[in-house]
DNA sequence: ACTCGTGAATGAAACGTTTCACGATCTCCA
DNA sequence: TGGAGATCGTGAAACGTTTCATTCACGAGT
């Protein structure tokens, strides 16, 4: 049914000439004389040779792929993420391989190793931790490694993140100015640096407007950072009644939740509730009630990390770990509308 | 600084076996002795080795990979359907790689390029277009095709799909019962079967209420069926005045797109427009005016599609193609009530 | 004591490329 | 006429596995 397909010495056969040949004619094709390389092409399109990557790849010691390892493919600031690496990579010759850990430190180890089998030039991963064994041995291996939307504490690779305590400290200044004194922040865990730095900013901007943040600030910690489950925590609390006038979200799919909950539990927003998210995805322009939201500059991650995995790939011996770092951008809609 | 990683060689050198063996160790550990066994799992351990997956798929000829090649990862839709494909991959031992076409020929193509020369086992795809040489080709070369969300009339793989009439008339019957006598049909391409026969579904439930389609329906057809393309057009439409009370969206991307823009002009939905969506995707019940829509039982047809595929690959000689047809369902909402 | 059987480990061949040192052939000019 | 370069092509080695026929060791059965 499926007649092994053909090799390249099939093509060397049927044109008359070597294999090496052939191969340069694929690889070099400079180096081979017209009348030649015609006769080779056609060889090529006759058979329907296809070149076996796994071959090619084995001898030649080294791919032109690196690995994409995102958190959660359903958000979609990490689809755009995405987008921006591609783009690079593209420009740079190199094939992106997605994946999708969904936050399960299973499926990321897996991808890990899956990656590592398959001899990519370097990693670019948000990972569920940001200090792993598996991370460092794969450094330790010499695989070149960029940390996205994250941050290293031992400065050890490079990253790419945004200003999150920033971050926190628009929200947080935002919802301060237009009156607010008592603010629930619907949180991811506080384990990941980012939703610990944009309580920080949050504390921060509400301390400075004079209030104290422990009085002001009541912090809900959701494990999953999705709409549902964000939903169902959020829905429990107003059903007993919401001390706050405010809420913050660490993403705009939590903020997507809670509003359903607000809205379903007969809240008016912003009037009984004001909302501000985080990472302005498309959808939160389009929300029942537009959100106000931190936007972040998405794309540009993805290009930036790329950049420095590439440039770490092409000169390992010459380069400089870097850690850069975005800054946040408050985008206010109806949600938080006085 | 990347010191050449350790071969199965090296391997076989510390522990002091053979190379054969130590190969037994990472795929046949039962005919291997329990001292040996342990004495080469510490010296992988002592190492750091890993496989070199390509030396290994070039031995064995055959991968456990299949690709996943979808038109737009951005839309929810597509990102169910690739869990639904992930899920049953998983079970039944195969890797997924997951592409993003991203409705670009050249992207498309480009993929199939490197999932052929990747040797993978099969192609899930929801082409661009449902009649490609490349495709054919790829089916002529041996390696089983399925494709998603899509179907071939002439019935040469296997396919899954939703009934697309049976879903352009629910929406339809629900739009005329509601005493809507003007629809427009914001559609995608009618090239694809999809858009053209959910217009035939709509039609004849149009007809079927006594009124003539080419009065009712005007049909509207956008080239990249997602919110931004569809608010543009959208919002010229209704700045020059809409004779219509009812939209119907061949998905959801383009539903909130219409939404926006009528919104914007200072509609009231469902007052003045009422709007049916297509896909059901999470964010349409979030939506600014809860989105009524026509739901795909999305998950499955992801399942699905990669039981056919696995099953193809698996006995390729008895497999007889099918294809699978899902029926959609209506879901009501604010945003079509009366 | 001899063979037989069994379980365990070996070692070489093979997979399809790329690479590279080496020929072969031609061109040009002293 | 001869030799130096160029220009093209060749063929074998090597990449790191898996596979499989073979060898080895050892105890059981006669």
């Amino acid at each position: 049914m499926s007649p092994m397909s053909p090799s390249i010495k099939d093509v060397a056969v049927h044109a008359g000439v070597s294999v090496g040949t052939v191969s340069n004619v694929l690889n070099h094709p400079e180096r081979v004389a017209e009348p030649t390389r015609a006769a080779v092409q056609s060889a090529i399109a006759a058979l329907g040779f296809v070149r076996n990557s796994s071959a090619a790849q084995l001898r030649a010691g080294t791919s032109r792929s690196i690995g994409l390892i995102v958190l959660d493919l359903a958000n979609p600031f990490f689809h755009d993420v995405a987008r921006g690496v591609e783009q690079v990579a593209d420009e740079l010759g190199y094939a992106v391989v997605l994946c999708n850990s969904d936050d399960q430190t299973s499926r990321e180890n897996r991808y890990l190793q899956v990656l590592e089998e398959q001899r990519v030039r370097g990693v670019l991963i948000t990972p569920i931790e940001v200090s792993s064994d598996r991370l460092d041995a794969l450094r330790k291996r010499g695989t070149p490694t960029v940390l996205v939307d994250r941050h290293d504490p031992r400065v050890n690779c490079c990253s790419v993140a945004v200003d999150d305590v920033v971050g926190g400290e628009l929200a947080g200044a935002h919802l301060v100015t237009q009156g607010h004194e008592r603010i629930v922040y619907f949180s991811g865990p506080l384990g990941l640096s980012q939703c610990a730095d944009r309580l920080t900013g949050l504390r921060r901007s509400v301390a400075a407007a004079g209030l104290d943040p422990d009085a002001a600030i009541e912090v809900v910690e959701i494990p999953v950072m999705n709409a549902r489950s964000t939903h169902d925590v959020a829905r429990a609390r107003f059903e007993q009644g919401e001390p706050a006038t405010a809420a913050f979200c660490a993403n705009d799919l939590m903020a997507l939740g809670v509003l359903r909950a607000a809205l379903s539990t007969g809240r008016r927003v912003p009037g009984d509730l004001a909302i501000v998210g985080y990472d302005d995805i498309e959808f939160a322009a389009d929300a029942a009630v537009p959100l106000t939201s931190i936007r972040q500059p998405t794309q540009q991650i993805g290009r930036a990390a790329a950049q420095l995995l590439v440039e770490e790939c092409d000169n390992p011996d010459t380069h400089a770990h870097q850690q850069v770092m975005f800054k946040p951008e408050l985008v206010t809609r109806d949600s938080t509308q006085p």
